[in-house]
DNA sequence: GTCAGACCTGACCGATCGGACAGCTTTACG
DNA sequence: CGTAAAGCTGTCCGATCGGTCAGGTCTGAC
């Protein structure tokens, strides 16, 4: 059963991520996903050096998304922030949305893990550009609610086309922030 | 050391909570919350039939709130279930608003608990006050927006008082529904 | 053919987990 | 006082976890 340019791999990537969303990442053990692919548990072994590491190859591209979502952000201010904000934001979590997913199905963890080390301040940066920069409390706490808004509303399934979802994602958030474009 | 009418079991329940929310339900065990009581594991055991029995401790007085206000908002409908369906849950989240960052902790295990079997239909039911029972894709997506918003808003530390908190929660989420009362 | 290296596995290991249990200590009560 | 119940603990147990390792199998290059 060896191939070269092993096939293998990429099935334990997706085997892990959809355990890992059913039954959270500490709920899932190897032997789960050794049976879910139909190898043995030190094959996944021999393709990732541990059980962290394949969590930290399925979140990472998301990781980097997120980053170029900072360093676009970095340059605007006011309106323009806001806007760019919600659209990249709304747009990233329905890209990643399994991953948003994973990152909910054990968030103690998924702190923990070094491919998201830069998530507070990256969070924290979003919650300024979503507040236009404000400190008012109508704007910080408009931003937590479309941080929570968008998150949770990516992770679930919602009986929604996804660009209508997309549409209405965006809308409804620049309305929780009382933000009204021209 | 032995009290009677032991004021050990309510110090458990609160180190138990405490660890749950910073680790997760399975990032912290009986030995993790024995250390922190100052008490043997044996002892944990002894007041609770399991682990399982402490978390259910822990969540059964807002699954009761949660019930309540379902049967509050059954008899509503249109803008009265929209306003009602608000308040209502941005109230019981600020109020059990560890509880709600202990659901954060470790969800896949949340769903499993049996204080939380109702969650599902108790969800749908608030969703479908949300949207003041409506089907329309902006109003459906509009009550998810408002579920993850004010759930997100609540866990986390906003820098603000919880009376503040609570208005701009409640005109945040009445916005995000495209809902403005008189 | 043959040889190096990639691929894969069964068997095993130490650590940790939730939980069971026998027995010791303290308290409340007659 | 005595005694029954409640409170508490040290110790042990089976299960499961992530991870290691020696060795077998297949493939492509020469």
């Amino acid at each position: 059963m060896a191939r070269t340019a092993s096939a293998l791999r990429g099935h334990i990537l997706e085997a892990a991520l959809g355990l890992f969303v059913i039954h959270g990442y500490r709920g899932t053990s190897l032997h789960d996903i050794a049976s879910e692919v139909g190898c043995s548990k030190a094959s996944l072994l021999y393709h990732f050096a541990s059980k962290d590491a394949i969590l930290t190859e399925l979140l990472t591209p998301a990781g980097l998304a997120l980053n170029q979502l900072d360093q676009d952000l970095a340059g605007l201010s006011g309106d323009q922030a806001v806007e760019a904000a919600v659209t990249g934001y709304v747009d990233l979590a329905l890209r990643y949305r399994r991953e948003v997913k994973l990152l909910f199905s054990d968030l103690p963890e998924m702190l923990n893990n070094s491919a998201l080390s830069g998530i507070p301040g990256l969070t924290e940066r979003l919650l300024a550009a979503l507040a236009g920069h404000s400190e008012e409390p109508e704007a910080v706490v408009g931003a937590w609610m479309v941080i929570g808004a968008v998150f949770v509303t990516s992770a679930s399934d919602v009986p929604v086309p996804q660009e209508v979802l997309r549409t209405q994602m965006i809308r409804s958030a620049l309305r929780a922030l009382d933000h009204y474009p021209e």
